[in-house]
DNA sequence: GGCCAGGTCCAAT
DNA sequence: ATTGGACATGGC
């Protein structure tokens, strides 16, 4: 028996589909999801949100029902470009991930795609982890540290060079480095991620995110790079930290949801980002009520 | 076939 | 501090 709740600002299907989580899968307009312990099955109707087999308290914190939507929003929408992506993609979330799991994914995806890394991810559930019923079906819980293979089983599942990264970063994480982490601040909880193999500055961010709640951390991947340098930097070349640095500070404290929403756009978009030219950023500070001044790099 | 993929690491400037 | 290649595998 299905239990709901109500939601204002949220869509599940955007949170789920904009790639920042992997462990779900969609049948007749039903999600089946598995996160951390919790299997559950969860679908949207307008402002209701069933689900099943989980409790509500679980639900509001994994889809991040908690957070002001529309005050993020009004924080980010710094340009008529970002309230059209924003506009576009209405209610879409920041998920709160287990961070192992999160960590784990996010070293999978290296070089790869979100279809592959879908199924890298499944592999290793499949493989290593506990099975549990889930409406009459069979789910798989990703394997805690504990359970993970070795470098050679990894490389079984096709994992190639991520095989030694996840073996190591299995090994750190059940000696309570995760651990550790919640808890710090951004910049220290970002140095200690990336003691691990295979997490360097972009899967630290994806991992302060979508796990630690470090809502101004903005990862730059191939697709927000293009994005970025499309719009924002005139289609000159720039380095990510550049991108990064000018990103947290024009989008502020809320940059990873503008993250987000972008690559959600840029994903679905990227002829129309092609053809539009770039942003033109002086009209941007122009704009009543927002963003009164801010450092744009390159330009002067 | 070659190139690129939600990059990182290491060596050589 | 920056830059080029290697790294496994898969899809176009």
């Amino acid at each position: 028996m299905p239990q709901h709740l109500t939601v204002r600002d949220f869509d599940l299907g955007c949170t789920l589909e904009s790639g920042q989580f992997f462990r779900w899968d969609k049948a007749d307009g039903v999600y089946r999801v598995t996160r951390g312990e919790f299997t559950f099955r969860v679908w949207q109707e307008g402002e209701r949100l069933y689900y099943t087999d989980v409790p509500a308290a679980f639900i509001r914190y994994f889809f991040s029902l908690d957070h002001d939507l529309p005050a993020v929003a009004c924080s980010i929408d710094r340009d008529p470009f970002m309230r059209e992506v924003l506009r576009r993609y209405w209610g879409l979330r920041l998920l709160r991930q287990d961070p192992w799991e999160c960590t784990a994914a996010f070293v999978t995806s290296i070089a790869s795609n979100i279809p592959r890394i879908t199924r890298n991810v499944e592999d290793m559930a499949r493989a290593f982890g506990r099975e549990v019923p889930c409406g009459g079906q069979v789910a798989r819980q990703f394997p805690r540290p504990v359970q993970m293979g070795g470098e050679r089983e990894l490389r079984r599942l096709r994992l190639g060079f991520r095989a030694r990264y996840l073996h190591d970063a299995a090994r750190l994480a059940q000696a309570g480095l995760l651990d550790e982490i919640a808890g710090l601040p951004s910049h220290e909880a970002r140095e200690t991620l990336m003691v691990i193999p295979g997490v360097a500055e972009k899967v630290a961010d994806c991992v302060l995110l979508f796990a630690y709640g470090h809502l101004g951390a903005f990862p730059v991947d191939t697709w927000i790079r293009k994005a970025m340098i499309r719009i924002y930097f005139g289609g000159r070349p720039t380095t990510d930290l550049r991108i990064r640095r000018f990103a947290e500070q024009y989008f502020g404290r809320y940059a990873g949801y503008a993250q987000q929403y972008l690559y959600m756009y840029a994903r679905q978009n990227w002829e129309e980002i092609e053809g539009r030219g770039s942003f033109d950023r002086d009209s941007a500070t122009a704009m009543p009520g927002i963003n009164p001044r801010v450092a744009v790099p390159g330009v002067p």
